[in-house]
DNA sequence: ATGATGTCGATGCAATTGCATTCACCTTGG
DNA sequence: CCAAGGTGAATGCAATTGCATCGACATCAT
Protein backbone atom coordinates (compact mmCIF):
# COMPACT_ATOMS: atom_id res chain seq x y z
CA UNK A 1 0.00 0.00 0.00
CA UNK A 2 1.85 3.11 -0.80
CA UNK A 3 1.04 6.77 0.06
CA UNK A 4 0.59 9.11 -2.98
CA UNK A 5 3.12 11.27 -4.85
CA UNK A 6 2.82 15.07 -4.34
CA UNK A 7 1.37 15.96 -7.42
CA UNK A 8 -1.24 13.55 -6.70
CA UNK A 9 -2.53 15.03 -3.52
CA UNK A 10 -1.84 17.98 -5.33
CA UNK A 11 -4.37 17.05 -8.17
CA UNK A 12 -6.82 15.37 -5.62
CA UNK A 13 -7.17 18.83 -3.78
CA UNK A 14 -7.60 20.98 -7.08
CA UNK A 15 -9.73 18.49 -7.89
CA UNK A 16 -12.37 18.38 -4.93
CA UNK A 17 -11.76 22.99 -4.46
CA UNK A 18 -12.58 23.41 -8.49
CA UNK A 19 -15.26 20.91 -8.85
CA UNK A 20 -17.23 22.34 -5.27
CA UNK A 21 -16.56 26.09 -6.01
CA UNK A 22 -17.78 26.17 -9.47
CA UNK A 23 -20.71 23.91 -8.51
CA UNK A 24 -21.34 26.70 -5.56
CA UNK A 25 -21.42 29.54 -8.71
CA UNK A 26 -23.96 27.89 -10.36
CA UNK A 27 -25.99 26.60 -8.21
CA UNK A 28 -26.15 30.84 -6.38
CA UNK A 29 -26.56 32.05 -9.99
CA UNK A 30 -29.63 29.69 -10.29
CA UNK A 31 -31.15 30.44 -6.87
CA UNK A 32 -30.39 34.12 -7.21
CA UNK A 33 -32.49 34.19 -10.17
CA UNK A 34 -35.05 32.12 -8.08
CA UNK A 35 -34.49 28.87 -10.43
CA UNK A 36 -34.45 25.60 -9.31
CA UNK A 37 -31.28 23.81 -8.23
CA UNK A 38 -28.77 22.13 -10.94
CA UNK A 39 -30.11 18.68 -10.48
CA UNK A 40 -33.98 19.57 -12.01
CA UNK A 41 -32.32 20.67 -14.78
CA UNK A 42 -29.98 17.52 -15.33
CA UNK A 43 -33.04 15.66 -14.97
CA UNK A 44 -35.67 17.58 -17.06
CA UNK A 45 -32.99 17.60 -19.75
CA UNK A 46 -32.25 13.97 -20.03
CA UNK A 47 -36.06 13.42 -19.43
CA UNK A 48 -37.16 15.65 -22.30
CA UNK A 49 -34.24 14.00 -24.43
CA UNK A 50 -36.36 10.72 -23.86
CA UNK A 51 -39.46 12.21 -25.71
CA UNK A 52 -42.82 11.07 -25.84
CA UNK A 53 -42.08 7.49 -24.72
CA UNK A 54 -40.78 8.68 -21.39
CA UNK A 55 -37.73 7.57 -19.52
CA UNK A 56 -37.37 4.94 -16.78
CA UNK A 57 -36.15 5.88 -13.28
CA UNK A 58 -33.69 3.09 -13.06
CA UNK A 59 -32.19 4.48 -16.36
CA UNK A 60 -32.40 8.18 -15.32
CA UNK A 61 -30.43 7.23 -12.12
CA UNK A 62 -27.51 6.06 -14.06
CA UNK A 63 -26.96 8.76 -16.06
CA UNK A 64 -27.28 11.26 -12.88
CA UNK A 65 -25.08 8.83 -10.92
CA UNK A 66 -28.18 9.01 -8.00
CA UNK A 67 -28.94 6.56 -5.67
CA UNK A 68 -32.14 5.04 -6.07
CA UNK A 69 -33.86 6.38 -3.48
CA UNK A 70 -32.24 9.80 -4.66
CA UNK A 71 -33.74 9.57 -8.17
CA UNK A 72 -37.35 8.82 -6.68
CA UNK A 73 -37.77 11.56 -4.52
CA UNK A 74 -36.05 14.23 -6.46
CA UNK A 75 -38.68 13.14 -9.19
CA UNK A 76 -41.38 13.17 -6.33
CA UNK A 77 -40.45 16.78 -5.85
CA UNK A 78 -40.46 17.99 -9.75
CA UNK A 79 -43.52 16.28 -10.39
CA UNK A 80 -45.04 18.09 -7.65
CA UNK A 81 -44.03 21.15 -9.16
CA UNK A 82 -45.79 19.85 -12.26
CA UNK A 83 -42.63 19.61 -14.55
CA UNK A 84 -42.87 16.23 -15.22
CA UNK A 85 -45.55 13.68 -15.16
CA UNK A 86 -45.36 9.71 -14.31
CA UNK A 87 -46.88 6.96 -15.83
CA UNK A 88 -47.30 3.21 -15.34
CA UNK A 89 -44.92 1.24 -17.43
CA UNK A 90 -46.67 -1.59 -19.81
CA UNK A 91 -44.01 -3.25 -20.32
CA UNK A 92 -43.37 -3.60 -16.73
CA UNK A 93 -45.64 -3.82 -13.78
CA UNK A 94 -42.97 -2.73 -11.50
CA UNK A 95 -41.63 0.51 -13.24
CA UNK A 96 -42.55 3.82 -14.27
CA UNK A 97 -42.28 5.77 -17.25
CA UNK A 98 -41.72 9.79 -16.70
CA UNK A 99 -42.32 12.43 -19.06
CA UNK A 100 -41.66 16.15 -19.36
CA UNK A 101 -44.55 18.34 -19.17
CA UNK A 102 -45.57 21.88 -21.21
CA UNK A 103 -44.46 23.44 -17.71
CA UNK A 104 -41.33 21.31 -17.44
CA UNK A 105 -39.95 22.35 -20.80
CA UNK A 106 -40.44 26.23 -19.81
CA UNK A 107 -38.50 25.79 -16.73
CA UNK A 108 -35.63 23.66 -18.42
CA UNK A 109 -35.90 26.75 -21.16
CA UNK A 110 -36.15 29.06 -18.77
CA UNK A 111 -32.64 27.69 -16.71
CA UNK A 112 -30.59 27.52 -19.46
CA UNK A 113 -29.51 31.15 -19.68
CA UNK A 114 -28.81 31.33 -16.71
CA UNK A 115 -27.13 28.12 -15.98
CA UNK A 116 -24.94 28.47 -19.61
CA UNK A 117 -24.13 32.03 -19.22
CA UNK A 118 -22.16 31.18 -15.78
CA UNK A 119 -20.33 28.40 -17.30
CA UNK A 120 -19.25 30.22 -20.13
CA UNK A 121 -18.57 33.24 -17.68
CA UNK A 122 -16.69 30.68 -15.16
CA UNK A 123 -14.88 28.35 -18.25
CA UNK A 124 -14.46 31.00 -21.56
CA UNK A 125 -12.79 33.68 -19.77
CA UNK A 126 -10.11 31.73 -18.11
CA UNK A 127 -9.74 29.19 -20.85
CA UNK A 128 -8.75 28.88 -24.35
CA UNK A 129 -10.49 25.99 -26.26
CA UNK A 130 -7.22 23.48 -26.48
CA UNK A 131 -7.20 23.92 -22.64
CA UNK A 132 -10.72 23.29 -22.52
CA UNK A 133 -10.60 20.09 -24.27
CA UNK A 134 -7.41 18.95 -22.41
CA UNK A 135 -8.96 19.56 -19.28
CA UNK A 136 -12.13 17.35 -20.25
CA UNK A 137 -9.92 14.75 -21.94
CA UNK A 138 -8.30 14.19 -18.52
CA UNK A 139 -10.73 14.61 -16.27
CA UNK A 140 -12.55 11.94 -18.24
CA UNK A 141 -9.67 9.36 -18.20
CA UNK A 142 -9.63 10.14 -14.62
CA UNK A 143 -13.23 8.84 -13.60
CA UNK A 144 -13.23 6.05 -16.04
CA UNK A 145 -9.58 5.38 -14.67
CA UNK A 146 -8.68 2.38 -12.41
CA UNK A 147 -12.02 0.12 -13.08
CA UNK A 148 -12.77 1.87 -16.51
CA UNK B 1 -24.11 36.52 -21.80
CA UNK B 2 -23.52 34.14 -24.61
CA UNK B 3 -23.37 30.25 -24.06
CA UNK B 4 -20.95 27.80 -23.72
CA UNK B 5 -19.37 26.14 -26.52
CA UNK B 6 -19.30 22.58 -26.50
CA UNK B 7 -16.07 22.25 -25.24
CA UNK B 8 -16.69 24.29 -21.90
CA UNK B 9 -19.75 21.71 -21.44
CA UNK B 10 -17.64 18.81 -21.96
CA UNK B 11 -15.35 20.02 -19.36
CA UNK B 12 -17.69 21.28 -16.71
CA UNK B 13 -19.69 17.47 -17.26
CA UNK B 14 -16.59 16.26 -17.09
CA UNK B 15 -15.57 18.21 -13.85
CA UNK B 16 -18.42 17.61 -12.02
CA UNK B 17 -19.02 13.78 -12.89
CA UNK B 18 -14.82 12.74 -12.08
CA UNK B 19 -15.23 14.89 -9.06
CA UNK B 20 -18.18 12.80 -7.68
CA UNK B 21 -17.01 9.39 -8.98
CA UNK B 22 -13.43 9.83 -7.35
CA UNK B 23 -15.21 10.86 -4.25
CA UNK B 24 -17.22 8.43 -4.00
CA UNK B 25 -14.61 5.62 -4.32
CA UNK B 26 -12.65 7.43 -1.51
CA UNK B 27 -15.45 8.26 0.99
CA UNK B 28 -16.48 4.52 -0.29
CA UNK B 29 -13.08 2.73 0.73
CA UNK B 30 -12.77 4.71 4.41
CA UNK B 31 -16.05 3.65 5.23
CA UNK B 32 -15.36 -0.10 3.90
CA UNK B 33 -12.33 0.04 6.77
CA UNK B 34 -14.89 1.43 9.47
CA UNK B 35 -13.43 4.83 9.30
CA UNK B 36 -15.03 8.36 9.50
CA UNK B 37 -16.12 10.51 6.60
CA UNK B 38 -13.15 12.32 4.81
CA UNK B 39 -14.45 15.38 5.90
CA UNK B 40 -13.24 14.38 9.36
CA UNK B 41 -9.55 13.80 8.07
CA UNK B 42 -9.59 17.15 6.25
CA UNK B 43 -10.56 18.98 9.73
CA UNK B 44 -8.46 17.19 11.82
CA UNK B 45 -5.25 17.37 9.51
CA UNK B 46 -5.89 21.31 9.71
CA UNK B 47 -6.41 21.24 13.58
CA UNK B 48 -3.65 18.76 13.62
CA UNK B 49 -1.17 21.29 11.62
CA UNK B 50 -2.54 24.52 13.87
CA UNK B 51 -0.21 22.36 16.70
CA UNK B 52 -1.04 23.14 20.46
CA UNK B 53 -2.09 26.55 20.12
CA UNK B 54 -5.20 25.36 18.43
CA UNK B 55 -7.23 26.88 15.74
CA UNK B 56 -10.44 28.94 15.24
CA UNK B 57 -13.60 27.51 13.91
CA UNK B 58 -13.89 30.72 11.34
CA UNK B 59 -10.29 30.08 10.32
CA UNK B 60 -11.30 26.59 9.92
CA UNK B 61 -14.27 26.96 7.74
CA UNK B 62 -12.88 28.75 5.09
CA UNK B 63 -9.86 26.46 4.57
CA UNK B 64 -12.21 23.56 4.13
CA UNK B 65 -15.33 25.63 2.36
CA UNK B 66 -17.85 24.67 4.57
CA UNK B 67 -20.54 27.45 5.86
CA UNK B 68 -20.44 28.38 9.45
CA UNK B 69 -22.67 26.42 10.67
CA UNK B 70 -21.66 23.38 9.05
CA UNK B 71 -18.54 23.55 10.39
CA UNK B 72 -19.83 24.21 14.01
CA UNK B 73 -21.77 21.05 13.58
CA UNK B 74 -18.50 19.03 12.06
CA UNK B 75 -16.86 20.40 15.51
CA UNK B 76 -19.86 19.27 17.15
CA UNK B 77 -19.67 15.65 15.87
CA UNK B 78 -15.58 15.43 15.87
CA UNK B 79 -15.68 16.63 19.76
CA UNK B 80 -18.16 14.09 20.60
CA UNK B 81 -15.88 11.21 19.27
CA UNK B 82 -13.72 12.66 21.47
CA UNK B 83 -11.16 14.08 18.92
CA UNK B 84 -10.82 17.27 19.05
CA UNK B 85 -11.31 19.84 22.15
CA UNK B 86 -12.84 23.03 22.21
CA UNK B 87 -11.56 25.81 24.45
CA UNK B 88 -12.42 29.02 25.29
CA UNK B 89 -10.52 31.39 23.42
CA UNK B 90 -8.87 34.03 25.84
CA UNK B 91 -8.26 36.95 22.98
CA UNK B 92 -11.79 36.58 21.60
CA UNK B 93 -14.78 35.69 24.34
CA UNK B 94 -16.83 35.13 21.04
CA UNK B 95 -14.53 32.52 19.78
CA UNK B 96 -13.15 29.00 20.70
CA UNK B 97 -10.04 27.45 19.62
CA UNK B 98 -9.90 23.91 18.67
CA UNK B 99 -6.98 21.08 19.37
CA UNK B 100 -6.75 17.60 18.38
CA UNK B 101 -6.25 15.62 21.07
CA UNK B 102 -4.38 12.20 21.40
CA UNK B 103 -7.17 9.77 19.90
CA UNK B 104 -7.72 12.61 17.23
CA UNK B 105 -3.95 12.44 16.05
CA UNK B 106 -4.62 8.45 16.51
CA UNK B 107 -7.98 8.62 14.16
CA UNK B 108 -6.49 10.68 11.47
CA UNK B 109 -3.55 8.83 11.08
CA UNK B 110 -5.66 5.53 11.16
CA UNK B 111 -7.33 6.86 8.32
CA UNK B 112 -4.30 8.38 6.12
CA UNK B 113 -3.48 4.61 4.56
CA UNK B 114 -6.64 4.25 3.65
CA UNK B 115 -7.61 7.14 2.33
CA UNK B 116 -3.50 7.53 0.50
CA UNK B 117 -3.79 4.30 -0.99
CA UNK B 118 -7.05 5.41 -2.85
CA UNK B 119 -5.91 8.19 -4.25
CA UNK B 120 -2.96 6.59 -5.49
CA UNK B 121 -4.53 3.73 -6.88
CA UNK B 122 -7.08 6.34 -8.50
CA UNK B 123 -4.29 8.72 -10.25
CA UNK B 124 -1.18 6.70 -10.67
CA UNK B 125 -2.68 3.76 -11.92
CA UNK B 126 -4.06 6.26 -14.79
CA UNK B 127 -1.64 9.64 -14.95
CA UNK B 128 1.87 10.46 -15.49
CA UNK B 129 3.37 12.70 -13.44
CA UNK B 130 3.00 15.50 -15.92
CA UNK B 131 -0.38 15.00 -16.67
CA UNK B 132 -0.73 15.86 -12.55
CA UNK B 133 0.65 18.62 -12.97
CA UNK B 134 -1.30 19.63 -16.14
CA UNK B 135 -4.63 18.92 -14.14
CA UNK B 136 -3.57 20.85 -10.77
CA UNK B 137 -2.92 23.21 -13.03
CA UNK B 138 -5.78 23.85 -14.68
CA UNK B 139 -8.28 23.38 -11.99
CA UNK B 140 -6.67 25.61 -9.75
CA UNK B 141 -6.75 28.36 -12.90
CA UNK B 142 -10.90 26.99 -12.73
CA UNK B 143 -11.29 27.95 -9.26
CA UNK B 144 -9.47 30.91 -9.01
CA UNK B 145 -11.28 31.92 -12.38
CA UNK B 146 -13.16 34.66 -13.16
CA UNK B 147 -12.94 36.26 -9.91
CA UNK B 148 -9.62 35.58 -8.42
C1' DA C 1 -46.69 -24.26 -13.10
C1' DT C 2 -44.01 -22.84 -9.06
C1' DG C 3 -40.74 -21.56 -5.86
C1' DA C 4 -36.29 -19.10 -5.60
C1' DT C 5 -34.04 -15.17 -6.85
C1' DG C 6 -33.50 -10.66 -8.84
C1' DT C 7 -34.95 -5.92 -10.06
C1' DC C 8 -37.86 -1.56 -9.77
C1' DG C 9 -39.46 1.80 -7.03
C1' DA C 10 -41.21 3.71 -2.48
C1' DT C 11 -40.75 4.80 2.27
C1' DG C 12 -39.88 4.97 7.67
C1' DC C 13 -36.47 6.58 10.29
C1' DA C 14 -32.11 8.65 11.55
C1' DA C 15 -28.46 11.76 10.24
C1' DT C 16 -27.07 15.75 7.83
C1' DT C 17 -27.63 20.19 5.58
C1' DG C 18 -29.56 24.80 4.72
C1' DC C 19 -31.69 28.86 6.30
C1' DA C 20 -32.65 32.31 9.36
C1' DT C 21 -32.12 33.99 13.61
C1' DT C 22 -30.09 34.60 18.06
C1' DC C 23 -26.74 35.58 21.63
C1' DA C 24 -22.43 37.16 23.13
C1' DC C 25 -18.82 39.88 22.50
C1' DC C 26 -15.74 42.97 19.84
C1' DT C 27 -14.83 47.52 17.49
C1' DT C 28 -15.52 52.06 16.19
C1' DG C 29 -17.13 56.80 16.19
C1' DG C 30 -18.78 60.10 18.82
C1' DC D 1 -18.14 55.86 28.33
C1' DC D 2 -21.94 54.63 25.15
C1' DA D 3 -24.58 53.51 21.26
C1' DA D 4 -24.38 51.42 16.63
C1' DG D 5 -22.79 48.21 13.88
C1' DG D 6 -19.90 44.13 12.90
C1' DT D 7 -18.12 39.36 13.74
C1' DG D 8 -17.85 34.49 15.90
C1' DA D 9 -20.50 30.76 17.02
C1' DA D 10 -24.77 28.13 18.14
C1' DT D 11 -29.35 26.53 17.21
C1' DG D 12 -34.63 25.81 16.00
C1' DC D 13 -36.84 24.31 12.25
C1' DA D 14 -37.55 22.68 7.56
C1' DA D 15 -35.66 20.24 3.68
C1' DT D 16 -32.67 16.81 2.00
C1' DT D 17 -29.89 12.66 2.19
C1' DG D 18 -28.51 7.99 3.62
C1' DC D 19 -29.71 3.52 5.10
C1' DA D 20 -32.35 -0.33 5.43
C1' DT D 21 -36.27 -2.51 4.16
C1' DC D 22 -40.55 -3.54 1.87
C1' DG D 23 -43.97 -4.65 -1.63
C1' DA D 24 -44.84 -5.66 -6.24
C1' DC D 25 -43.67 -7.65 -10.20
C1' DA D 26 -40.35 -10.17 -13.42
C1' DT D 27 -37.26 -13.97 -14.52
C1' DC D 28 -35.29 -18.26 -14.31
C1' DA D 29 -34.56 -23.03 -13.14
C1' DT D 30 -36.69 -26.92 -12.13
Amino acid sequence: MTVPRPETIAAWTALQTASRVLLERVEGALKAAGLPPLAWYDALLEIERAGADGIRPFALKERLLLPQYGMSRLLDRIAAAGLIEKRNCAEDGRGLLVRITPAGRRARRSMWPIYGAELARQFETVFSGEELECLARLLWKAKSGVSG
